[in-house]
DNA sequence: AAATAACATCGCAATATTACGATATTAAAT
DNA sequence: ATTTAATATCGTAATATTGCGATGTTATTT
């Protein structure tokens, strides 16, 4: 039913997911890399960079954005984005946590 | 509409996004994480486990097999289900790659 | 005040995902 | 040979995602 049934699911799990979900899309994955190799807040030049519409970078932004990624400051006209430390110290915490989770080596097959 | 437009980006990007989305989904991350606790090979108590049909078990376990990170080997009756430890070390490392990539503080917001 | 620039949001079309019942398929058990 | 157990696959319904044009909205520029 394209509907994910999260109360089968623990709360880690859950929350991860949604974070490799958001991570799931090679268009957020270019929007955070560009951000980062900026020094400073990129507001849009996005578009151009990416070469995906204007109304599809700012559907994708609100992505990262609801997952707590990014953060957006209005800016006059613009909006500056940029990644949420705090929020991305954590994420990358909660992967790497599960990442290194040791796995038993299966001697079966 | 509802298709990705993977040209517009890296290979590096698309292959991390693909990884990404797999690990996306809780069910997914369940079935690693059983057959991860599992000293031998999981065949399919998965059902019980985690609650879903039989048929979107063995869905998940399609996804998970193409994306090449579990195998499948067939034990009579029953199909034994592993991790490819090969595919995990090396889907790891990329992953770990990009969330090692440095971040420059963002000063402006 | 009107024009413009930089977004955000709406509405829609195309496609993908999630979930499951029903129905194969295959191998062991009877 | 028939039954049973353990899956895989098919078909389908519900919903989600991706992408974009058109249209807001808001602040600067003119």
């Amino acid at each position: 039913m394209g509907i994910t049934k999260k109360e089968r699911f623990t709360e880690e799990q859950n929350r991860l997911s949604v974070l490799f979900k958001v991570l799931g899309h090679p268009a957020r994955l270019a929007i955070l890399g560009y951000i980062q190799q900026q020094n400073s807040c990129i507001c849009t030049s996005l578009v151009d960079e990416i070469g995906l519409a204007q109304a599809t970078i700012s559907q994708h932004l609100k992505e990262l954005k609801q997952a707590g990624l990014i953060r957006g400051t209005i800016e006059g006209k613009s909006v500056c984005y940029c990644i949420d430390e705090e929020v991305w110290v954590n994420a990358k915490d909660i992967i790497n946590t599960f990442l290194n989770q040791t796995i038993q080596l299966n001697t079966c097959c």
